[in-house]
DNA sequence: ACAAAAGTGTTTGTGGTACACCCATGG
DNA sequence: CCATGGGTGTACCACAAACACTTTTGT
């Protein structure tokens, strides 16, 4: 979390606004707005490790607004649905839903004229697929590199830039995955449910950005309880080498398995 | 985060919905779901430290829904606010906004049927107030403790409960709350700009929930560079004990100062 | 002198990285 | 028997909690 990579959320923003001094009762929606309704989307940052680097699902806009560019996934949000499940809806057209091994609520961005056909909010979600399975995706989507520079590669014809603000979503998103990398289980979202640790290590160094030691990872998931070994092994490969042991992960939900590492509450309780 | 107290977020759906397959262009919102606008609101868990315990700030409902009950802070969003800009406006109604040393974005929570009188869309903020300062608030507004029950005091004929879905909106501020003082510079919002180490203390256990001593405070703060002397000091009290030195916080912004704990980069990098 | 509160020094323990070494297999 | 990759053992280190002890004040 929370860690680095630890997301700092919208505190960005400071102080300003004049003092309004009414009391008394007041309906939900008074005060100087003018109590709007305004269309919500909902978006997603899907993530999956492939080839050794992490990616983004993202589909190609065929028309206006940011015709062209590269935009997350989602859309409009039903009349009567819930925002998870929104969500879910919206990505079983891009991706089989069965397949997203964690969801999560990210971040809401409301900033007036971040659509330029009228005012939209966004509600984006985190979703994590694990790496040995391919889903069926429609001809006008594509993994992307998730790396630094999001998506935009300059000169090149292929992908022009990310439509509105979704760079910065998916900013936010790796950060999320980053921190909680590291103090909760959600490795279980990346890998398939049996691995070698060698395996996870490499997709550990792709969603961290940097190099992950397969001994001391085994050593850290162990005493933390998260993984477990499944008794099985697999032959080594043709350039021999001591066969490697299969691990699972032991829960297959989201935990948080490294709780307070500071400021811990007296032993006593 | 964390850590104990770190959020899981909107973690606990799981899936479920149907595969969809569509291809080729879909305007932004296309799908089963009738494009729709929905009202918006922005809602603030205002915390600030009050004789020893956390406080929320919440003002009573006049009238229905939820007449008589406690609800947080907020309203609805205006035509062409910003969602940060709105919950700034609106607390300037209840608390000085200037009191406000942090405000971050929560969460948002779109459960159709979370108002009764239509669909309502809400995004949470966490705020915070220094424990020094005693802002003005209207009549219908008071400083409830944060403690476990969030607000219920049962057969006590005052406050009944709190309306629509704002009890576990609170309990996700205390959590979010509790995660960001282990690992981020936080404290500087809930304390005032100079502090002893016992004042220092008293704040971060009743943020945390549990005994903070003084001695290793000091030390896990000012090694992490967060805090630092004043180099004044006040004089001991009636009862004697030595004078205590003042300390103030060295950023008034939020800080991550305790990045990755595991998992972190191999040294040389 | 004594009590009270603040502050320091020291011990102990834990959790993590780094690195050398041992193990099992294929050629 | 050697190269290759997996697995273990161990040294080291940073950080933090616990606690005894010292310092500085008031009465």
């Amino acid at each position: 979390m929370e860690r680095t990579g630890v997301d700092i959320d919208g505190a960005d923003e400071t102080a300003g606004g004049t003092l309004v001094r009414d009391s008394g009762a007041r309906p939900v929606g008074a005060a100087s707005g003018e109590a709007s309704k305004a269309a919500h989307e909902v978006l997603a940052v899907v993530f999956q490790i492939r080839e050794g680097r992490l990616c983004v699902l993202l589909w190609r806009r065929a028309r206006p607004p940011f015709e062209g560019c590269w935009a997350l996934p989602g859309g409009r949000l039903g009349a009567a649905e819930g925002l998870g499940e929104s969500i879910r809806r919206q990505l079983a057209q891009k991706v089989d839903v069965r397949d997203l091994t964690h969801l999560e609520q990210l971040e809401t961005r409301g900033d007036p004229d971040r659509h330029p056909h009228g005012r939209t909010l966004a509600t984006a979600y985190l979703g994590l697929i694990p790496a040995d399975i391919d889903p069926v995706i429609p001809r006008d989507t594509r993994w992307h590199p998730a790396a630094e520079p999001p998506v935009p590669e300059p000169s090149a014809p292929e992908p022009p830039a990310m439509a509105f603000d979704h760079a910065a979503i998916v900013g936010s998103a790796r950060r999320r995955l980053r921190a909680k990398l590291s103090y909760t289980n959600v490795g279980f979202a990346l890998a398939p449910p049996e691995f070698t640790m060698s395996q996870l290590s490499r997709y550990y160094r792709a969603a961290l950005g940097h190099d992950v030691a397969a001994t001391n990872l085994r050593r850290v998931l162990l005493r933390r309880g998260q993984i477990e070994e499944t008794g099985e092994s697999v032959p080594s490969g043709r350039s021999g080498g001591r066969p490697a042991a299969l691990f699972r992960f032991r829960a297959r939900r989201l935990e948080i398995t490294d709780a307070f590492a500071v400021l811990r509450p007296p032993a006593g309780c």
